[in-house]
Order: structure tokens, then sequence, then C-alpha cells
DNA sequence: CATGCAAGCTTGTACGGACATGTCGGAGAC
DNA sequence: GTCTCCGACATGTCCGTACAAGCTTGCATG
């Protein structure tokens, strides 16, 4: 039982199958109001109404006394803005920066402007963006969920999206309830790569800090925990510190601390950080509580950020495509936008590779 | 003689008065069709026609069962656009995330999202930049120009914009040819104050490093001459290096490498550097040489970015407002489209201060 | 008190007719 | 041959009616 379709609606469907397949080019004079509607057994008031909205659309215009024509701009799967439109959680900070000028050089070398909307993480924000860029004519929408494990109360806008077929590209993350591609870093591999290699150097009291309000923390936990698993290891309960991201500017430092105080036998050797912001925070961290990195300390970043490689001890990390993941994001949106499938979600993962510098040693203990 | 309008054009016009003076709110009902048609003494038809436009337009919305209601955004007023466009060199790098997210957070509470592009320091670049600005609605512009000391050459374009009554707000630096205001640091007074800083800790033999291929590292420079002069001092050509753009990965480095390797007595104690960026930079080079910071050598940044307190040596520096200097730019530029008059150029330099950190410390030579 | 249903509002769809207005080509006048 | 005018036909405006479908309210029923 699909439901039945008004007549206007079908007919409007008959006359955008035609232009979509060039029956009528640029310019050229569809049949009269009055044939139509002779033709397709309908009164010429529904068929005005039909021509009404695809000329509302821009498809067709009409000249009085002439007749209609196709529109010579615009076909229908060219549709909406110039602009693409992107929603990410922040803008300035850390490795975002490298994400949203990977879309924007992107979208440049393709015609297309970048609408930019932050959302300092607040589902508030998003909402605001999402209305702004409904509002506004975008060609698709490239969206960073907000606090992606505490649902989405955004799904109702979501949904108008859809119906409006705006297409939607998600990245790093993606709401569950939610059916649209996602490019992301395979989190979970990255955890374990980090994990194994601290495992390989012959360490085996790691610790793990992780911001657990994303899904992104928790897969690299859980990565880490798999490695451990595999090793054999089961991590004690009180070497893993999980946080969220209000408190990321304390907590995590001072549970490391409190880990990094306890007697020689029992202090970590190894640390597993949930990005390189915590790392270089948890080096500096540890140089004043006199420990040597990274002979004294192991320590793996995350993300291969500029920040890396700022101080002096030069971060082991897993690398991040960054500027590479926002090109995707937007190369895909634009594939989406003129009608092309989406890729199975497979070639859209990244895979993260460990990069060793000197923040990691070997341990024998 | 004027001529007749339509009957559903009169009634149109109404409606979009009613908008237009707040009658009715975002989100309120306007009376039912039928109400309408007996009001005005019009069919219901007539009266759908009108609102179907209305509807087509997005200043009101249909719910079915429930009424018509007026559109939250796009008052008719608002006029132009309901985005600000943004072209600057770099998105990614530095502080320019924070300015653009200054920008983006000001506008975003004032409702207006922005349309961002770079130019990767490429006048070709910020040719297309511009040209999709001016075909998309903007309701004006933020530009950090690109390569502002060697001319403009988009200057027709410029000229475009102000003949289409676009506003125009520069930000870091200005085409000298244009005349709009522009939101900025006083770099000599940085340039002043970093040099006279060392000076007062007891240094004499300064180096200067800076990219001269902008406006600002000139005016660093030339603050740290003047400091230099008012103390007495003239400094040696050699212990100042000028670079450009495209040189900075390797010729500030290797000119600083063969200013450190002089021998004790000729060695300059003291560096300033064009930015934070290469500030680390030199520190890293430095205790690479077994220079240790500040002990040995003092060096100074610019712009109080996050690598100066991402090593082990934190940076003494100069402050630099970034996301407040966005957000400024921002505020100037809604001000201007809403027709008042620009503040004079004074009230938009903002005054660099310096920082002390643990990169500079007393010399007794 | 809760549930369900119907009445009465809304907009949505579809038809019918009538006349106005703009365009164009051909018949007829010059 | 050229010009004018008229009629055919296009869209534009306006009205009327009827019924479908979605939402809210309130009354009646259990």
């Amino acid at each position: 039982m699909e439901d039945r379709q008004p007549k206007y609606r079908l007919l409007k469907q008959q006359i955008e199958g035609w232009l979509r397949a060039e029956k009528y080019r640029a310019d050229e004079q569809l049949p009269s109001e009055n044939e139509l509607a002779a033709q397709f057994g309908l009164s010429r008031q529904t068929v005005r109404q039909t021509i009404g909205e695809l000329v509302s659309e821009g498809l067709l215009y009409r000249v009085h006394g002439k007749g209609t024509f196709a529109s010579p701009s615009a076909r229908p799967g060219a549709g909406g803005g110039t602009a693409v439109g992107m929603i990410t959680t922040y803008i300035s900070d850390y490795i975002f920066p490298h994400i949203v000028r990977g879309a924007e050089a992107e979208l440049r070398s393709r015609g297309c402007g970048l609408l930019l909307s932050s959302t300092d993480n607040s589902k508030q924000a998003e909402r605001q963006g999402l209305e702004r860029m409904l509002a506004h004519p975008v060609k698709g929408l490239i969206v960073e969920p907000t606090r992606s494990a505490q649902g989405n109360t955004n799904l109702d806008l979501y949904v108008r999206l859809q119906l409006d077929g705006i297409p939607l590209v998600m990245i790093n993350e993606r709401y569950p309830d939610l059916d649209c591609p996602c490019v992301k870093v395979d989190d979970e591999a990255g955890g374990y790569a980090a994990a194994a290699h601290l495992l390989r150097l012959g360490h085996t009291r790691l610790a793990g800090l992780f911001k657990t309000d994303d899904m992104q923390g928790t897969r690299r936990l859980q990565g880490m925990l798999r490695a451990c698993r595999e090793h054999g290891l089961t991590p004690e309960p009180d070497r893993l510190v999980l946080y969220a991201s209000e408190d990321k500017a304390s907590k995590p430092a001072a549970a490391a601390k409190r880990l990094l105080e306890l007697p020689q036998g029992e202090r970590p050797t190894a640390l597993v950080c949930y990005n390189d912001e915590l790392a270089v925070q948890l080096v500096d961290l540890a140089s004043g509580l006199g420990l040597s990195v990274p002979d004294e300390l192991s320590v793996v970043g995350f993300d291969d950020s500029q920040l890396a490689l700022a101080g002096s001890v030069k971060l082991t990390t897993l690398s991040h495509p960054k500027s590479e993941l926002g090109a995707r994001a937007a190369r895909l949106l634009l594939d989406l936008a003129d009608g092309q499938p989406a890729p199975p979600q497979e070639q859209l993962i990244y895979a993260p590779e460990l990069i060793e510098r000197g923040s990691t040693a070997p341990w024998n203990g």
C-alpha cells in the first residue's frame, strides 16, 4: 500500500522527469496548460498549481501570452545554493581548523562557498546553526555531531533536511539514529595501535586517560583495552581515567598527578592519552615531578597535531588525516548533491598510523 | 494613472506590511484563509494564491490542520543576505582560527551566518573568493588582505563591492588604496615593547627576525628599531634577519643558527621573533645547540598563541586580542550594514601587552 | 477519572467557470 | 508590398464549490 500521491504532484514528477531527460531543452516551450490538462485528464487549475510550484523552484518560467518554458539554468539535480554548510563543535582549537581548511580548499576548487558555524559543544547552538542553514539555501551540509554520546535532540531538523533533499555528511562521529555517510577515523584501531606499541616496548603498567562524552574517546579506550586483553593484561580500573569535556582542564591532570606520585613499583610506566593536547600537558606535568620523558615515562598522544612537535619532547602519536578528512567530506557531499550514490561506509574510514617520535622508549622493568 | 494592482497582490503587500511592522511575530498564527477572505471581500482561492507566494518566498509557513504562521527567519526589511563573508589568508594555522572563531561567535549571536574563504596567500585565490562573495548575497565582508605589501591587484572587485553598497572591514592590515575601517593590532608598539623589555633586562646584543612581505612584520621591526634608538643602540644589520613567507621554513632558522654559533662575546643574547611560531622553533634550535633558555638566551615571541604554552619553556610574548579582534570586526561590520557611521580609526586599534613568562631573563654581561 | 469519538476548526486537493491581458499570425484594407 | 486589425491561443486574475485530511476541543461514555 503505497500512499496515493495527489494528482498535481504526479504531474509535477512527470514534468521533472521530462526536464531531467532533457525532453525539453533550455527555453523550449512546453505544452500549454489546456493541452496538459486535456492530456492528463485534469482541470486547468490543477495544472496551474503544478507549474506554479515548478516556476517558484526555478525549473520553469512563464511568459504571459506566449507559454511556459524550461529554465536554462537549474537542472533539478543541480539545485540548491552555491554554498555548502558546515557545523562543527569548535573551529579554533586543535585539529578542527585543519579539517575546516581541507573542506574549504576542496569546495573552493569546485567553485563552492563554505558557510561555517560552530556549536561550542552546545546542542542549542547546533539547533541555531541548522535553522540558519535551512533558511539559507545550502547545497548540502557537513556536520560534526555535538555530544554524540548524549543523543540527538535536533532530529526534527535533520529530518527536515532530508525531506528537503539536502544531502548530509557527518565527520568524526555520527548520530546513531540518522542514516547518513560519515567520514571518520578508526578510533578503535588507533587505541589498539597506541597500546600495542607500548606493550611491544615492554611496558606492563599502562594508564589511559580518555574523554568519554563523545564516541571517539570511548572507541580509543576500547581499542586500548582490546590490546591489553590480547596481551593477557587486565588494566586496573584506577589506571583508567575517564572525564567529560567540562572537566578537561583539571580532572585528567589531577588524576595523572596522583598516578605519577605512586611509588616506583606501582607507578604506571606509560600513558595513553586521549589526544596530543592532553599528552603535552602530561609531559609537562611529568617533568615538573622530576620524571623524564621518555626514559622514566612513555607517553602516546593522538591526532598528530602541531602540538606534537612544539615542545622539546616530540610526541609519539597517531596520525590523523585532518585536512584530507575535511576534503573527503566535501568531495563526498558534492557527489551526493550531484545525485551519485553514497559509497559504502568502509571506504570512508581512515586507519590511523603510529608515528614514533621521542616520547616513547623501551621499558626494562 | 497608477496601474491597477491585482487584488491578490494588494493583499500580499498588506501582509508583508504586517510582518514588517511585527504585527505577527515569529511563529505567530495569522487569521485563517476564510477569515482573510471575508475580511478583504475576496474568495478563499485568491487568499490562497497570496499566501502561496508568501510561503514560497519563505515569509510564511502553513501547517495542515492548524493554520498559517509567520516564519521565524527572513524579515522582509532585513535586506541583503543573512550571511557575512570573510576572506583570510590562512584559516587553519596559528592564531587565524581564533580570529575566525571570534567573528563566527559574534555573528551567530546576532543571527548571521559566516561564509568563509581562504586565500593561502594567493591573490588569485583572493579574487575567486571576492567573486563568489559578490555573486552570493552577503550582507558585508571582512577581509584580511593578502600580501598587503605588494599592492592590490583586485581593486576592481573591491570597487564593485562599494558600488553595490556592501560594507567592508579589514583586519590585521589594509590595502593603502582602499578607504575602509581596519581592526588591527598596533604592531609598532608591540615591537617597541618587546625590545624595550629586553633592554630593560640588561641585554645589549639584540637580534630580530621578521617576515617582511606584509606590513605587520615591517611594523614590528620598526618598533624594535625605535626602542633601540631610544636606548642609544644602533643594531647591526647582520643581526636583523628579514624573510618572506616562502622562506619561512628554512631561512630564519639557518640565519639564527649562524648567529647563535658566534663566539660568546659576539653572540646575541636576546632574540625578538616575528611570532610565537618562529620563537618556539628557535627555542628548540637553541637547546639543540646547548644554549639554555632563558639563562643564556632570551627569546620574545608575538601573539600569545597556544604554542607559547605548549613547550617546557613558556614563552614571553605579546598579547593579541585574536577572537576579540574577530568579534570586533564582525560587530563593526553589522553596524555599518545597519547604516551607522564608522568610528574613528583610532578606536579600532588594539595595543598589545607584554606577557612575561619563562623565556626571558636578566642579563648581566 | 480516563478513554474515545465526534464536531468544528484549519489547510490541502480538485474541479468548474468567467473574464482580462499579452502574443502572434493571417486576413483584409490600403 | 505593407499596414492594420481581428481572432486564436497563451497565461493572468478571480470567483464559486466540494470534499479530503490534519488538529483541537469538548462532550459523552465506560
